[in-house]
DNA sequence: TAGGCCATCTGGTCCT
DNA sequence: AGGACCAGATGGCCTA
């Protein structure tokens, strides 16, 4: 049981007789009272009122030990179900502001994502692509951004495009080599020799990212066209 | 109507 | 102790 919730409790136990404002909403005495005393037939008629050291003799039935001991009982019960009730309301309170962090944080990763979608490049369609289709798309975008920095390494002297292109940092960042290909030759021979289907660090090399031609997420605005004509990376994975 | 996608709630676990 | 993160459950909405 928490600390702070121990000390609440601990507070309940001590003033089984006040109302304190910090329990507004929870059981007041006369509730408990109501719900804690038993039923009139089951506990009979209501004692008579007792006289007091006026020299009146208390009734004879109900010795005032045991009388006490109820009375101990009663406030005990009545302390219990108070305290149930406020661990029941701490238990709840804490678990709506950890639903509101947790819808928060959601929220703040689809922010992510639609960050994500804005900079990857769209269709005529216009239709939104999914979460996983966005995290497939960006990741085999970047592989096929890099691959056109290598065929561009290749064609230009004097230097590494991609070593003009990004920041030193950024290179380690590039893809890693994903799964070896599981289906590559489905997807035809007349390009399988450039293929990112025959290359091992391309994604269109994992089953996990089977997309390809006719796809939408095929072609990517802004690369080079032979790349293009040679990566068909992006095939429908469903 | 079945299936996919999504938001939300929830309890458990890990981290600071 | 409290927050972050995660995965499972659930229900709503949409589409083929």
């Amino acid at each position: 049981m928490p600390a702070s919730l121990e000390t609440c409790l601990s507070d309940l136990e001590c003033s089984t007789s006040s109302s304190s404002s910090d329990l507004s909403g929870f059981l007041t005495d006369e509730e408990d009272c109501a719900r804690l005393q038993p039923p009139a037939s089951a506990s009979g008629p209501p004692a008579p009122p007792r006289r007091g050291v006026s020299g009146v003799p208390v009734a004879p039935d109900v010795p005032v030990a045991q009388e006490d001991d109820q009375e101990k009982r009663r406030r005990r019960g009545r302390a219990r179900v108070r305290s149930e009730a406020l661990m029941h309301s701490l238990r709840r309170s804490r678990r709506v502001k950890a639903n509101d962090r947790e819808r928060n944080r959601m929220h703040n990763l689809n922010a992510a994502l639609d960050a994500l979608r804005s900079v990857l490049p769209s269709f005529p369609d216009d239709t939104k692509l999914t979460k996983i289709e966005t995290l497939r798309f960006a990741y085999n975008y970047i592989w096929a951004l890099a691959e056109t920095l290598r065929l561009a390494d290749q064609g230009l002297p004097g230097g590494s495009a991609r070593e003009r292109l990004l920041p030193p940092q950024c290179v380690p960042c590039l893809p890693g080599p994903p799964s070896p290909a599981s289906d590559a030759e489905s997807w035809g021979s007349s390009a399988a020799a450039t293929s990112p289907l025959s290359d091992p660090s391309s994604p269109a090399a994992s089953e996990d990212f089977a997309y390809g031609p006719g796809d939408p997420l095929f072609s990517f605005p802004g690369l080079s066209k032979d790349l293009l004509h040679t990566t068909p990376c992006f095939v429908p994975y469903h």
